[in-house]
DNA sequence: AGCATCAACGTAAACGTTTACGTTGATGGA
DNA sequence: TCCATCAACGTAAACGTTTACGTTGATGCT
């Protein structure tokens, strides 16, 4: 590949002339300059930023770790982060981190070894090994979705007061036997908080909640399924259920529809996360959303200026919103 | 940040022995081994790549470019990528091109400078101009869903008998009225061969097309809808309709359902791509597919292979399947 | 004429690795 | 005892930039 050199004796100036001209520093001639930028494109010259990253200790790289099952929001929050990524002249370079985040460890030293100078997780819960192994990070870090309790700063939206929110709606629009379908009771972050906002509704309505109205499951769309011919099967049917994604919520739909009960007229739902299939749903989707976007979009935000600044950073609560349609 | 001389002077020893001992070449002790390995521990070295990609003018990363709309098939592609990437220890870099492609020449010539070894470009038509940029690169390039005229190597389906299929599916179903909705006539590579074997499939069949019948638009569910009030209206309304895409087919459905017609009794429809909402919808809809993860995977393959063998790619045209589910 | 100033360059060190090549001391065999 | 061999290192150049610093010649001013 030819270099800054053979572009100088191209030229008959020196490298560092030929460096002046591709970054625009001035200190030469127009004359010059356009002798420069002909020979190289000419030749077909591609400045090596590798070179330049290692001279200037800056790689201008984002990373971005994301878990291994590319969900519907997976473009949205990719999208958001690449773009003021790209906006601030910064590259991301992204990494599966396996089922459940298994090799979590070795992503992050993968990016460490790539001088990344900023590093975004997302939605993936970090165990106390990875915890502290970024406490000891040159670089800032911030989660996305996902939280922390050891100080890293993170974005997410508050789960509980969303999933509390979320079934307060459907209590307000005259239901009473209100179910919360899918929720992983393993998982602390998504999965615990949001049945605690769910008791929490119920509670202050002085509604009963029955144990089986508490279907634990996944985000998956199966998980739905399976939940709403739990609920059918009962004899205090629900008459409204909250579940803990937007595909659960199909899941659920679908075979209310299979069992020939009908929304959001015989069994009202609510979805989380808004993604695309929301709205496309046949009723369209009522939800609670996490923007995801926007949580991409903010973590790049704050990298740069801890990056800029050597602040570090806080974490910061999004707010929900819920998205009324046709389901309930 | 420590570097390698740090940890050679920590444990008395040279460079070239931490060095060796890092890359697990031989030519130590087992006590300087683990005497250079806690010593990096202690100090919280991690090895600089930008410094060594440099001198092994490797930097075994791979480019991905995308379009700026994330699809939901988005996930699915960038996936099949880093999969087979990171297998082969390669990370991967994404940029996203801009509303079609617009600055697709800055994201090929910022590849260029990272010194990515390999790129795939995802889902955008190329104009002559970067066409011939990509051809005087240093490193192999493959299109997946899209392809070139002038010898890049692509892999996607065919889309022209993709089309044919995905009608004649109709027309053995019992339909004779069949419609396309959402091809975009400007589009050489998704659009006008859909339209192209449709066309053909109909005529075959020596079933009339009515040139209502084809309305273009995009790929959205937006344009499924738009499209199933225009059939509405027609004298002789569609009795089954070809989407370019599954959002357009979900718009298609539920509008049919707001009009009052039942799917699959009263209007068929099929759609393109069998994203996860395929399977999500209500009735699930039948599909031709089109493989995004195997596409991404397959890129890489071929990438890591043309890299280490310097052959040329050869374009691959991945086979569609129709999944049959509940829409016909 | 003499001097300062400045535009327009050139020189060379440095960034953190890898690696070809050289060195050393111990070991074994004849 | 002498030599070859080899494990276990060390030396130093190189990768392609950036940049602090130095140089040169022209120009303007007094």
């Amino acid at each position: 590949m030819p270099t800054i050199k053979d572009v100088a004796t191209m030229t008959g100036v020196s490298i560092a002339t030929v460096s002046r001209v591709l970054n625009n520093q001035g200190g030469y001639s127009e004359e010059t300059r356009e002798k420069i930028e002909s020979a190289a494109r000419e030749i077909n010259y591609y400045r090596n930023k590798m070179a330049a990253s290692l001279k200037k200790s800056s790689a201008r790289i984002i990373g971005l770790i994301m878990p291994n099952a590319p969900t519907l929001f997976y473009g949205d929050i990719v999208e958001g982060i690449e773009t003021v990524a790209s906006r601030n002249n910064y590259s991301v370079i992204i990494t599966h981190a396996g089922e459940d985040g298994t090799n979590l460890m070795d992503c992050v030293s993968l990016m460490a070894e790539r001088r990344v100078e900023g590093l975004i997780i997302a939605s993936i819960s970090l165990d106390e090994a990875v915890e502290n192994q970024i406490q000891n990070l040159a670089f800032p870090v911030v989660l996305v979705s996902t939280k922390s309790n050891s100080g890293i700063p993170y974005i997410k939206v508050d789960d509980q007061t969303a999933a509390y929110d979320a079934t307060t709606y459907l209590i307000k629009h005259g239901h009473r036997a209100v179910a919360i379908a899918g929720p992983n009771m393993q998982d602390t972050i998504a999965g615990l908080p949001r049945v605690a906002g769910y008791r929490q509704a119920m509670l202050d309505h002085n509604l009963p909640v029955e144990s089986e109205w508490i279907h634990s499951g996944t985000f998956s769309f199966e998980s739905g399924i399976e939940a709403m011919h739990a609920f059918f099967r009962l004899v205090h049917r629900p008459d409204a259920v909250f579940a803990v994604s937007d595909d659960t919520a199909l899941g659920i739909m679908n075979t209310a529809g299979d069992l020939g009960l009908r929304v959001p007229d015989d069994i009202a739902v609510i979805g989380y996360d808004n993604t695309r299939v929301a709205e496309m749903a046949n009723p369209a989707l009522t939800v609670v959303s996490q923007p995801f976007f926007q949580m991409g979009a903010k973590a790049v935000q704050k990298l740069t200026t801890a990056i800029d600044s050597g602040q570090v950073i806080e974490s910061e609560i999004l707010k929900h919103r819920i998205f009324e349609r046709r389901s309930v």
